[in-house]
DNA sequence: CTTTTTATATGATCATTATCATATAATGAT
DNA sequence: ATCATTATATGATAATGATCATATAAAAAG
C-alpha cells in the first residue's frame, strides 16, 4: 500500500527503539529479528525492507543507545552548576534505578562483554558514543588542563561502567547493592565532591 | 571401553578447561557443546555423560574461571610486601596482556553483561568468585578496619573490570590504551601507591 | 476507474544447536 | 575366552533464527 510519506522511517524508528531496549536487556545476539519485527506489531519478512542485516539493525541501535545517554545526560545536568551536575550524573548513574533497568539505560553497563563481538559498524557507533560521553564527563570536571580531564572521565568512566555491569552480573542483592554504594562514594571524592548527604 | 580409573574425571577437566577459555573468548552462549567436545578431541554425543546440560558445563567453566584468577593473583603477589604486590596486581590485571587474552584472563572483565543473562549455578559460581576475589583484594589493602578495606576493593574491582572491559570493547587501539592507562594510574593513586617509575 | 507504487505479509530454505537414543569398542572380571 | 562395564561415537530430532523470493493490499497518480 501506499503509505503517506515518512511512514516508513517512523516504522523504522520505532523498531530500532525497540530493537535498542531489546538488545541491552538480553544482548544483541539473543534478541531475534522476528521478535523485533513482532513487538514493533510487524512481521519478520518486511525487515529487509528497512535494514541490510541484523548487523545493520544492531549498529543502529548502538547509535540510538547513546542518543538516548546523551538525552539522559541532559536530563541529569542541565541547570546546575558544574559540581552539582557532576554529582547528580554520578548518582543517577551508579544507582540501583539504572541497575534495574538495563533496558534503557547506558550501553557500555549494558553491552560491556558483547560488544567487542559484534560487526564493524556496531563497534564505530559504539565508539562514537564513547568519545561522546568521555566529552560530556570531562566537561564537568573542574581540571586544570584538558588532559587530565580526559585521564579523569576515562577512569570515572571505567569505575562507573564496571560497578554497573558488576552489580548486574551478581546474584546476590546485597553485595550488588554495595558495589554501588562503594563506587558512588569512591566516585564523588575523587571527582573533587565534598560529601553532604549520605 | 574400559579405560583407566579417572579417565572419565581428567577429559571432564579437559573440557570445562576449553569450555572456560571458548566461554570468555566468544560468550558463553557462542560456544556449542559440540566445538568444545570437538576442541578436546571428542564428538558431541558424550557430552551428556559428563554434563546434565550445558548450564551445567557453563556453571563449572565459570567455577574454572575463578580458580584460575586465585592461581594469577597468586603468581602476581606472592613474595612481594603488600604495597609491592598491589602494584604488581593492579599494572597486571589492567594491562594490554590482560585486555588481549580475554580467554586466559578475569571472569569478571570477560564476562560482565553475559553472566546476568545465564542460569542459577552459573551465577552462584560466579558470586562466590567475585566474593573470593574481593577478600583478596582487600587483603591488600592497608586501610585501618576491615569494612574501609572491603569499601575500597568493591570500588577497584569496579574500576578494573570497568577498564579492561571497556578497552576490549572500544575498536579504536589508542582510545583503548589511554582507558587502561588512566584506570590504572588513577588505581595506583587511589591505593596509596606513591608514584615511582611510570 | 485503472495502474503503479511500496510497505508489509506469507512461506520456504538453510544453517546452527541442544539434546537424546542407541551403538561400539576395549578392557577388567569371571 | 567370554561377559559385563563404561567412555565415547553415530545419527536423529526438534527448535530456533537469518535470509530471501514472492505475494498482497491500499493509496496515489493517471
Amino acid at each position: 500500500m501506499r503509505y503517506d510519506e515518512g511512514h516508513s522511517e517512523k516504522t523504522k524508528n520505532r523498531v530500532v527503539k525497540i530493537a535498542a531496549a531489546q538488545m541491552r536487556k538480553h544482548g544483541p545476539d539473543k534478541v531475534g529479528v522476528a521478535d523485533v519485527m513482532g513487538r514493533a506489531g510487524l512481521t519478520h519478512g518486511g525487515f529487509y525492507a528497512h535494514f541490510d542485516s541484523k548487523d545493520d539493525l544492531i549498529a543502529a541501535a548502538v547509535d540510538r543507545m547513546f542518543e538516548e545517554s546523551r538525552a539522559r545526560f541532559r536530563e541529569w545536568t542541565d541547570g546546575k552548576d558544574r559540581p552539582e551536575a557532576l554529582r547528580s550524573y554520578i548518582n543517577a548513574y551508579v544507582s540501583r534505578a539504572h541497575r534495574d533497568k538495563p533496558e534503557s539505560g547506558c550501553a557500555i553497563a549494558a553491552l560491556s562483554s558483547d560488544i567487542r563481538r559484534q560487526g564493524s559498524k556496531a563497534r564505530s557507533a559504539y565508539d562514537r558514543g564513547v568519545n561522546s560521553l568521555l566529552n560530556s564527563i570531562a566537561s564537568l570536571l573542574g581540571e586544570e588542563d584538558g588532559v587530565k580531564r580526559r585521564t579523569l572521565a576515562q577512569s570515572m568512566l571505567a569505575e562507573m561502567t564496571g560497578a554497573v555491569a558488576a552489580a548486574r552480573a551478581v546474584a546476590d542483592e546485597t553485595l550488588s547493592d554495595e558495589i554501588l554504594a562503594s563506587a558512588r562514594r569512591s566516585l564523588r571524592a575523587r571527582a573533587g565532591l565534598a560529601e553532604l548527604q549520605k
